[in-house]
DNA sequence: CTGTTAGCGCCTTCAT
DNA sequence: ATGAAGGCGCTAACAG
């Protein structure tokens, strides 16, 4: 490997005149300039990215490390993600943190050691605690996706989670139906838990009371939605709608409402939460909540160019999810075709 | 950041001690280790990355470019390549290569600059040409996963894919459909090209002729699986069966049978290809071929991990699909119940 | 066992 | 406009 004084002999040059050039820092000569260029191309020069950074203290590029490489959504998120990155001339770094915190936090650090001049954190389980002490303890500015860390908030982007699952829920009621079951995704996660509370805040609005035995608890699987939706049937439990917590669940569950000789949306209507990619192919097509993830990471990846550029930030308003209706509900046994709505 | 030279300090020894303990290199009294150790501790001191690696000429960590972040496919094999990697104590770095050769190459090459100690590629369009060029051009052992590069062949993991598709086919023909249709993926990939000429072989060994009309040239995406299913509806072409080259067209595709009013497996009977996580919980379940991901690309990080270690590798042999029976296929007309199988 | 010294490849004052 | 020299943080002989 050809390296700067192999170039800078060749041209008769020193090693500063040859890095001027590369940089395009300080006055050259335009013909030892040409001269240099010549030596490069000929020698098949690449300068060494280490020995570079080591120098600068800076890699130009930066980190990203998701909770999971899996499922479509992180899909979309890592190729938004590389795409803003490199509009801004960076390098993205991606690191699978296996959906383990300690793992998370790990990931980070080499991508502090490896001088990243930037981090973004996308974690479902870390507490925020740990968060914090992390952003503390690394030299390197952190962003933090899908969490709302209080005492960081200009660090964070997310999603009014509780809000859309409000909303869908809300939806449902209007459109008929009060006996509401839900399946969730991770309920130690912030994430679940707002989705949850989405709603039964819903319900509540409704003066629907709560009933325990339709919540079913599950982890964001496919085949866990249909377990679930299996169990809620088991157990006799009584809904003309179901809210899954993500689609991929809400596929499980309509694959044992189809067993169970259950049509969707005649005999139950299906809420899921995510949009998929796969939604709207569905039949019926999927009603769910689209988040604006491309716009989320975008925003985040922004807000880690400027932490590393040193440019002053300003907190991010959280974003919102949008319902999507397809033909997955229909009205159910409370629907008035021109109900009073008691908007509060 | 406290440096190595501030650890040294600190614990009153040389620079050369302390590099001793934190690699276990050498002989270093035991009484001295402590005491880096707790010079380390109190510093809170992490060494530099960067300069460890520059110094070493390796970065301890192997990197991956896929042609895309996107879809359930690459999610699995950015997770399970993760998992290996770190099984064998390096770090994963990934990058997207967006599809596009020219954008791959520079991956590559940015990889290399980066010191890897090997380098994976996944590659749908780069040529073979490049690719020979790309290994020869780096300084950073290549393993490509995907393609059969023959001037590499030990350097290449890849499924049989010509092969799956015949099955698939050869299946559907054998449970007595002989009109057959068939949407591919995108046909310039070598991937695109086996599978439909696995369609055709199949076809060709049960002697049935080809139908220029039966097949319709897609590109990967649910959307087009349903807009060619309708135009092959459209086009009037007559096929019992339906052979999309992978299972999001197949589920787009089956979005317009229905709309055509046309029951799976009932009226036409569907096969996909890759056994996408949905396949199973779709209704009816999609039949599909299955590929060994996983063990693919755990192949090739070992692969790459001997590579990096200057051990001897020999060619790997290509893996196989396996058919996964499911719903969506059901006998068609031609069938015999106990036909005189015409093994060849 | 441990310290000294010389790099790894590049960048950056400071002179000239 | 260009060269010399020192430094980024760590490793690796080579002496003691």
């Amino acid at each position: 490997m050809a390296t700067m004084l192999d170039v800078s002999l060749r041209a008769g040059v020193s090693k500063a005149t040859v890095s001027r050039v590369l940089n395009g820092t300080g006055q050259v000569k335009e013909s030892t300039r040409q001269q240099v260029f010549k030596a490069m191309e000929e020698l098949g020069y690449r300068p060494n990215f280490l020995a570079r950074s080591l120098a600068n203290q800076t890699s130009n590029s930066i980190g990203l490390v998701v909770s999971t490489f899996d499922g479509f959504y992180f899909g979309r998120l890592l190729q938004q993600a590389s795409r803003q990155t490199e509009s801004h001339g960076k390098q993205l770094i991606v690191t699978d943190g296996h959906d383990i915190p300690e793992h998370e936090e790990r990931a980070v650090q080499m991508l502090d050691d490896r001088q990243c001049d930037a981090i973004v954190l996308y974690t479902r389980f870390m507490r925020e605690k740990t968060i914090m002490a992390l952003i503390e303890s690394i030299k390197t500015p952190l962003v933090v996706i899908n969490r709302d860390v209080s005492l960081a908030r200009d660090r964070c982007v997310f999603f009014e989670q509780q809000d859309a699952a409000f909303q869908a829920v809300d939806y449902l009621i209007t459109q008929g139906h009060r006996d509401i079951a839900c399946i969730t995704v991770p309920i130690h996660t912030p994430t679940g838990k707002a989705r949850l509370e989405g709603y039964r805040r819903a319900l509540e609005k409704h003066g629907i009371p709560w009933d325990q035995a339709r919540v079913k608890y599950g982890n964001a699987e496919m085949s866990l939605g249909y377990e679930l939706c299996q169990a809620l049937l088991a157990d006799n439990v009584r809904f003309s709608a179901l809210f899954a917590c993500n689609d991929d669940m809400a596929l499980g569950a309509s694959k044992a409402l189809y067993q169970a000789g259950l049509r969707i949306p005649q005999d139950v209507s299906l809420f899921g939460f995510d949009d998929a990619p796969s939604a709207r192919w569905l039949e019926p097509g999927l009603s769910s909540v689209y988040l604006p993830i491309d716009n989320m990471i975008t925003t985040a990846i922004d807000q880690a160019i400027k932490l590393a550029g040193g440019q002053p930030i300003e907190a991010i308003p959280p974003f919102t999810g949008t319902l999507v209706l397809r033909d997955s509900v229909m009205p159910g046994p409370y629907f008035q075709s021109s109900s009073s709505d008691s908007s509060s």
